[in-house]
Parts: C-alpha cells; structure tokens; sequence
RNA sequence: GCCAACAUAGCUCAGCUGGUAGAGCAGCGCUUUCGUAAAGCGCAGGUCGUCGGUUCGAGUCCGACUGUUGGCUCCA
C-alpha cells in the first residue's frame, strides 16, 4: 500500500504517461514510480523533449484529469498480461518488467481512460484527485540504471494534495538555491573554481582558508586528546606501492594518469611502442613483485597475465588516490611491539580522483580533496575499541558543529560480488565489530550490502544538501587486506609476529565536501570561532575614524577577525553590506561610545544590542569563541533579507 | 562518460526574425560626515567561454572543444 501522497504522485505519473501517448503515439514507456519528493516516468521517444513539450504535456494532463477518469484495477493471468502489452505496442520495456514478477504473485494492470499499464499499484480513485502537480525537468536515465543499456527520456514532475502545498514545496526549492554553496561560495568568497586551473579543482579564496583552518586546528586538538600523531606525507608516490595496495590498476579508471618518468618516456617514443602497449606496461609487474605479494595473501592476487620481464616494465608516479600507502609505510618504517600499538597516524592529506566530468559538483564532488585521513593499527582485540573511538570523534565533531541531521550507513560486503578481497572469517568478524559500534551510536543505522570498501566493512555518515542529494562524510573503514598485502607485523607478547589490523578514517570526510555542507548547513552565517570575518567596526562618520582605529588595534591584539569599513557611506548602508557579507558583529562607533570607551553592538541574530565597554564585548567574544558557541537561531524578521 | 539545457562587465540580467553591445548593483573619483538593511553626481569596465565554418557582415546561424547546471551511471 502506498501513503496517499504517493498514490497522488503515481496515479499523476500514469495521468502523465497517458499526456505522453496522445501526443507521442509511438513512445514506448518503461516504468513511472513516486519518489520523495515526486515522480517520474522513463520514456523511450524518437523526438526530443524540450521545455515547450512539458508546457504541452501539462496542458494535455489537466485534460486528463478534467475527463475525470476512474482508475481501475484488474488482476490477469501471465498470458494475458503479455497480450495486453502486445496489443499496446508497449512490448519493448514492458515485457522486462512482466517477467520480473515472480511466478505466483499476482499481475496487475490499472486503467485510467484509454491509458492502461502494468501496475502493482495502489491509485486514487478518480484522476480529479489530482489537484496540484507540476514538470520539472527533462533527464536522460539508463533502462534498469544500467550504463549498457539504451538511454531513456525522465520526465520529473512533482504532486501534492494541494495547490498550497505545492506551491509552499516550490518557494522551498527557491529558498533552498539561496544556501546552495555554490552561491554563497562565491558571494562570501569563501572558494572559487577557475577552468584554466581545472574542473573540480578548489581554489580556497582567504576567507575559505580560515573556514578550514579553524576547522583542522579543531580537529587537531581533538586528534592530542585521542593519542594521535600527526604526519606529512608527499602527493605522489610510485606505481609499485599502488600495485602492491591493489589501488593500481584496479581503479585506474578513477585516478588521474601514471606520471611516467621523462627517461621511460623517451625510450618509449624512441622505440613507436603503442599506447596499448604502454598501458600494459605501465600495469604489468616483475615476477619477483607477484610471488611476494602472491605469498604474503596466501591467494592468486596478482594473475599471471599481469607479469613481465624486468625490462619491459615501466616505472611511474601516481597522483595519490588515497593516503593509506604512504602511512603504512610510516608504520613499517620501524619495527613495533605489541606494547606501541594503536599506532594512530593523521594527516590532512590531499588526493585526486579522476571523477567523471557529469559528476563534478561545487565542493561536494571534485577531483583533488583532502582528508582529514588517520590510519590506526592496532591488535585484532583492539579493533572494537578503537571503532569506538572514531565513532565518538565523529560524533564529537558534529555535534560541535550542530549537525544532527544525518544518518549512518552500516556498509557490508556483497557475497556475489567479486570486488571484496579477503578471508571471509575476518569479514565477518570486521562486519560484526562495525555493527555492534553503530549501535552504540544511538542514532538508528541501515545496514547496506555491497556498500563496503573492497578491503572492509565501513560506517559512513551521510548528509543531505540544500536540494536533498545525500552526500557521504565521515567514513570509519576497518581493514584486515592491506597489511596482508604490505606485509606489516608487529611483535606481539608471545615473542612472534602478528599481522595488525588497519582502521582507517576521517570524521569530517574531505574538507571540502564538509566544507561545501557546513556552508549550506548554516546558510552562511557560520558560528563565530568560524566565521572569516568575525566583527567590523563601523564609525558613523570619519570624524570617529580616531577612535575606530584604536578600537581595531584593541580587538586585534585579542586575536579576533575584525575589520574596518572606511567607506563614506551613511550608517544604514554600512549595516546593510555587513548583514549581506554575514558578519557576526558590527560595532557602531559614534561620539557617545567614544566617549565612554564603548560600542554600540548589533548582532546578526539580535539586531541591535545598545552600547557596551569595548574590554566587556572582547571578553564575550573570546568566550563565545573559545567555547565555539552555535549561532542563535535568527529573528524571523531579520532573517528576511530585502532583495537587491 | 551518457542525455539535455546553458555560457554577454566582478555579480544579476537585457540585447526582436544576423547590421560590429546595454541596465542595475559592486568598483573608482568628487560632493556629502550621516545613529542601525541602499545619500547624490560622474567615470571606468566586455576581442559577447574558446576555436573553426556559413555570410558582404555573427553576441545572434552551424560544428567542435572547454566549463557550468539538472538528471543517469560511478564514487577505493
């Protein structure tokens, strides 16, 4: 059964597919479900949609719903159903779709007018129950979400059950595109993206910069506390510790391309090798290299068509895809005992993925990020204890920052897929281990098969953006396949070596997708130990400039972010670039403050504040700094902005 | 990568069916010295994303590329 907004939303999609075949009489549909926030219907037409069909279809879908069809439900054996779709015409998707229903469930088709489809339901009852809908937008989507297959044409569209509604969730869109970090990021210069640079690329503007510094200098507190060290490693590093990861040629597709050394590079030319040619090369090792790593996974992890001589190989560097190699490395760089472990390993680490150019987004998808990265090795009793541990990191940042609204995601590995390496036991074990962490978590978990890392289960927290796209950010990944295939041990207490487990994680993700997030999240109006420019200081005529500039020397010395507005403009205008840039405070100096040593405050949350000591405003502001205090929720009559 | 739309000044946008660009805001200058969300006047700013084609002539038409947006696919 569905809820009666779903039923709206499916019974309008089929009001829809019926607009589309008196118009289109040739389109083959495929399927049309509700979805959270609407509805769709995948279509497969020779002609193109423009804007001006939608305009068309709508106009065809009020006739519908002015006929006011009856929706019918009628239950056909197997036979007939292909029948009735052969008649239709409908045969080419919809046949897939018959056969997916399983022998002895019942088969459905509901009819509305002359428009009759393989359903399973549930409908309203007549098509004038559908009193608010609209299209929205055009998309091209895969048959069954499958790359291989034919494109379709997706019609979006949304329905409520009232006009109101409907328009109250449009002004929400609307309202939604004000925060979109996109927007703000360049309002507030906080980030800016430049083609010559490269898509996907951040550029961090100074603003922005204290946005993330502020934020790893949090982190970093929070890493002391929990007995981390931190590293600096290089953006690059060989082929070999990317074949030896398995990060190489795995996933080559999504990293940037092996920066061959200028000697290999000209040899090669010298000697026409063909880029297939080279490519193979390039992922080939000696056999040496596999029967070390072949030996160490007890397994056939490096197949035989991957070996060559020594002196076909060719050498390279990769762009680091992740930075789990380089710190494996710091931790095999020395002998460790049972007694050194956890060891804990952080690094704001940049990586570059070649993401796909239709996937790039603002700051949440790009294709160099860095990591707010750590590595723990530690003993297989250790494991659930440290998980823990970056959980309530996790935690602890999130709720500094006051997001609640998120959900965690309990990633498993999928039995039928070949991606997930390892000893199934460990699997299990590890699976175990992150389940019974989530749970103390206290925030109710999905548990997600095929979701895990191809090394181990993980717990991902995700988010959603301004218009409702779920983004992943903290990650806690345990991993019992790459100090198999790097060879780690450590000496354990009965004086033998034992391989350690690798826990790896990052509570805010990337900082520049939580960047990207925490923008949206606060709209901009970033709590004040965030906020790039934390007070100004705005005197009512030059004739207070004197004063002014004392006063800045004063907040500076204090350490806080303040600056000046010289500008000969009257007050008003003053305070208005102030609320539209989003600065916490502004401090109005006038003769009667100068006099009394004193400024008159208005706060982005309060308005007006009346007039204080300037040495009682600078202890309230380092308090409310130090304690990194939230924003206070806006009167609602200050939230709303005149338009320019 | 795929489907589609879009790309004009720092920002937001106008520019009809082809006849070599315009506004508001921001910026700069001058005047104003002002009490809680926009003072006045003036100036400057664009090889119309890039490259190629059609044309006597292209911001406008066509193609390729780059980038952006909304989806699809992907995301170690």
């Amino acid at each position: 059964m569905m809820s009666p907004l779903e039923e709206i939303r499916h019974s309008c999609s089929h009001v829809l597919a019926t607009a589309v075949l008196r118009v289109f009489p040739d389109a083959k549909l495929d399927i049309g479900p509700p979805t959270d926030s609407g509805f769709y219907y995948d279509i497969d037409l020779d002609h193109q949609l423009t804007a001006d069909d939608l305009a068309k279809l709508e106009g065809v879908m009020k006739e519908v719903i002015d006929e006011n069809q009856p929706f019918s439900r009628r239950e056909v054996p197997r036979e007939e159903a292909e029948a009735i779709i052969r008649e239709r015409k409908q045969e080419r998707y919809k046949l897939g779709r018959l056969a997916d229903i399983p022998a002895g469930e019942a088969i459905s088709f509901y009819q509305n007018g002359e428009f009759i489809d393989l359903c399973a339901g549930t409908h309203v009852r007549y098509t004038k129950q559908i009193k608010a809908f609209k299209l929205l937008s055009i998309a091209g989507a895969y048959h069954r979400g499958d790359e291989r297959n034919q494109q379709l044409q997706r019609i979006y569209g949304t329905a409520f059950a009232s006009k109101d509604e409907l328009a109250h969730y449009l002004t929400q869109l609307e309202q939604a595109r004000l925060r979109d970090h996109r927007k703000l990021g360049r309002d507030l210069k906080l980030f800016h993206i430049d083609e010559d640079v490269g898509a996907g690329l951040i550029l961090w503007t100074p603003n922005g910069s204290i946005l993330r510094q502020e934020l790893q200098n949090f982190i970093s507190t929070e890493l002391r506390r929990q007995g981390y060290a931190q590293v600096f490693t290089p953006h690059i590093g060989r082929l070999a510790l990317y074949k030896t990861s398995g990060h190489f040629p795995y996933y080559k597709e999504s990293q940037f391309p092996p920066i061959v050394e200028r000697e290999f590079l000209d040899q090669l030319t010298a000697s026409g090798c063909s880029c297939a040619e080279m490519a193979n090369r390039i992922e080939a090792v000696s056999q040496q290299f596999a029967d070390r790593v072949n030996a160490r996974t007890g397994q056939n992890t490096i197949t035989p068509d991957r070996i060559l001589p020594d002196d076909q190989l060719i050498d390279g560097f990769l762009l680091k895809p992740m930075n789990c190699p380089h710190h494996i490395k710091i931790f095999d760089s020395q002998p460790r005992s049972y007694r050194d472990l956890p060891v804990r390993l952080a690094e704001f680490g940049t990586v570059y993925r070649w993401e796909q150019s239709g996937e790039l987004n603002g700051m949440t998808r790009v294709r160099g990020f860095t990591q707010d990265d750590a590595h723990l090795f530690c003993t297989p009793e250790q494991v659930q204890t440290e998980i823990l541990g970056c959980l309530s990191l996790v935690k602890t940042v999130l709720t500094t920052l006051g997001m609640s609204d998120y959900r965690v995601r309990v990633g498993l590995r999928d039995p039928d897929s070949s991606k997930f390496t390892g000893d199934p036991a460990k699997w299990d074990q590890a699976e175990s281990a992150c389940r019974e962490a989530a749970k103390t978590l206290g925030v109710p978990f999905t548990e997600e098969p095929g979701e895990a890392a191809f090394y181990g289960p993980k717990i991902d927290f995700v988010i959603k953006d301004v218009i409702g796209r779920e983004w992943q950010l903290g990650t806690v990944q345990v991993d019992y396949v790459l100090p198999v295939r790097f060879g780690l041990s450590y000496i354990g207490a009965d004086n033998t070596a034992h391989t350690p487990v690798m826990i790896h994680r990052a509570p805010f993700g990337s900082m520049e997708r939580f960047c990207g997030v925490l923008i949206e999240h606060f709209a901009g109006d970033f709590p004040l130990w965030l906020a790039p420019e934390q007070i100004r200081i705005l005197p009512i005529s030059d004739k207070l400039l004197g004063f002014a500039q004392a006063t800045l020397a004063q907040l500076l010395a204090a350490d806080l972010r303040v600056s000046l507005d010289t500008h000969s403009d009257k007050l008003g205008a003053k305070i208005r670039r102030a609320e539209l840039e989003k600065i916490p405070y502004v401090l109005v100096l006038g003769q009667k403050e100068a006099e009394l040593l004193s400024a008159s405050v208005r706060s982005r949350a309060k308005g007006d504040e009346g007039v204080h000591k300037i040495e009682d405003l600078i202890a309230r502001f380092k308090q409310e700094v130090a304690t990194r205090a939230l924003p206070e929720k806006k009167a609602l009559a200050a939230a709303a902005a005149p338009k320019s």
